[in-house]
RNA sequence: GCUGCGAUAGUUUAGCGGUUUAGAAUCCUCGGUUGUGGUCCGAGGGACCUGAGUUCGACUCUCAGUCGCGGCC
């Protein structure tokens, strides 16, 4: 077990901070934000563009997918996820567990493991815990995560139960079999566990412990995003909190909405990820700093100004939202392309400041003022 | 001047003498979207050219007018 985390700036006990993740490629400051690039690409942005303009240093990509096409052997071949994808920096690989929400690619959940449909293909396959972690070893990313179990939004306690201690269960072979496998092709991956528990504080605080003495270089919160009311969630992570060593960094899985990232560093989170940004962009809504703006609204027909004049991005510097309002309504894939472009550097600029922020130690001036002004719900 | 065809949401259109509160797409407004997933999903708004006639009943049939496209003198 490595120390990969190092805090650099921390304000009060549990409360925001600044901190280093090591990895296979590179060091990560954190808290850092992950843009989802499931099939090895973030949709609408290039590598390029994220680690040249944005400087983003680290991605998620999900093993299950990957396994499933292109497969592992071309992986192997190309020489692992990294350099299949061209990318050199940080890259966790999700396990396929958060696919268990989606009724049509589950076939069956037994203690075993999961019966997945295969999407491209509709047969079936078994994933077990050890069969995650095999093939994100053999993906060689840096961030391995444990398979995990989680609940429809909305079921009882009981139900919450049963996937946590089915997650806890799975979270301990999927360590056994992380340790024992000496064929890693990232001798520096690291693994995470993740806790379920739903809304329920106590079940949660199990979790967490329960991960602790098995022993994670890391600790993520799951089964956020989907339904919750915020302020639940926002406890759960300050609960968490208390029971997680403070040098494991702490990845709060599936948020991507500028108000719950600041408001989950503000509760000690270290790391996220989501497809929000891009899937929102891919939707019309765009991030600004007054607020979520949709750009398919007839209001932006003959609106010659950018979409943020407070963003740095060069969509907002050379482009009126009229022009975007027209490429959007037109579907033309350009529109997509900006505007992906936009919300990802809107995202990863607001980790950015926050990280500045916490460590000139005026996160929760930051935090204020930059609510006061984005006036709007995400 | 004569004549043929046509006229339904902002746009492109479906349809019928009564079971149609006129259907669709687009458009407009609003909501949703968060560790695969579709420039996606959901709710709402908006129309039978005008007038007269036939008929129990006309958006639908007849006539006239207006407008549009075409032909002829």
């Amino acid at each position: 077990m490595c120390s990969c985390f190092e805090i650099k700036v921390k304000g009060a006990k549990f409360g925001p901070r600044t901190g280093l993740l090591s990895t296979g490629h590179g060091v990560i400051s954190s808290p850092f934000f992950m843009p989802v690039a499931t099939k090895g690409a973030v949709k609408f942005v290039t590598h390029e563009e994220l680690q040249m303009d944005m400087g983003v240093e680290c991605l998620i990509s999900n093993a299950f997918i990957n396994y499933l096409n292109p497969g592992l052997s071309l992986i192997a071949k190309a020489g692992g996820l990294h350099k299949f994808m061209g990318w050199d920096k940080g890259l966790f690989t999700d396990s396929g567990g958060f696919q268990l929400i989606l009724d049509h690619f589950v076939h069956k959940i037994s203690d075993k493991g999961v019966v997945f449909r295969n999407p491209f293909d509709k047969s079936l396959e078994l994933v077990s815990p050890e069969k995650a972690i095999l093939i994100e070893n053999a993906l060689g990313s840096d961030v391995a995560m444990c398979l995990d179990h989680q609940p429809v939004f909305g079921k009882s306690r009981t139900d919450y139960l049963d996937s946590l201690i089915r997650t806890i269960e799975w979270a301990e072979v999927c360590k056994k079999t992380f340790d024992k496998n000496e064929n890693k092709i990232n001798k520096k991956q690291l693994l995470f566990g993740i806790t379920q528990g739903g809304v329920h504080i106590d079940l949660r605080v199990k979790a967490a412990q329960a991960l602790n003495e098995i022993g994670f270089d890391g600790i993520a919160i799951g089964g956020f995003g989907i339904g919750e009311a915020q302020r639940d969630m926002y406890n759960v992570i300050s609960a968490s909190k208390k029971v997680i060593p403070e040098h494991k960094p702490v990845y709060v899985m599936g948020i991507g909405s500028p108000l719950e990232l600041l408001n989950a560093v503000g509760c000690g989170a270290d790391i996220f990820d989501s497809a929000y940004p891009t899937r929102m962009a891919r939707h019309g809504l765009i991030f600004t700093h007054s607020g979520p703006l949709k750009i398919d609204r007839g209001v932006h027909k003959q609106s010659f100004v950018p979409l943020d004049n407070e963003c740095g991005c060069f969509v907002c510097k050379k482009y009126s939202r009229a022009y975007l309002h027209h490429l959007y309504k037109t579907h033309e894939q350009n529109g997509l392309l900006l505007l992906s472009y936009h919300n990802t550097f809107f995202v990863t600029n607001l980790m950015k400041n926050i990280r500045t922020s916490i460590n000139e130690g005026t996160f929760w001036e930051f935090k204020k003022d930059f609510e006061k002004k984005y006036v709007g719900k995400s």
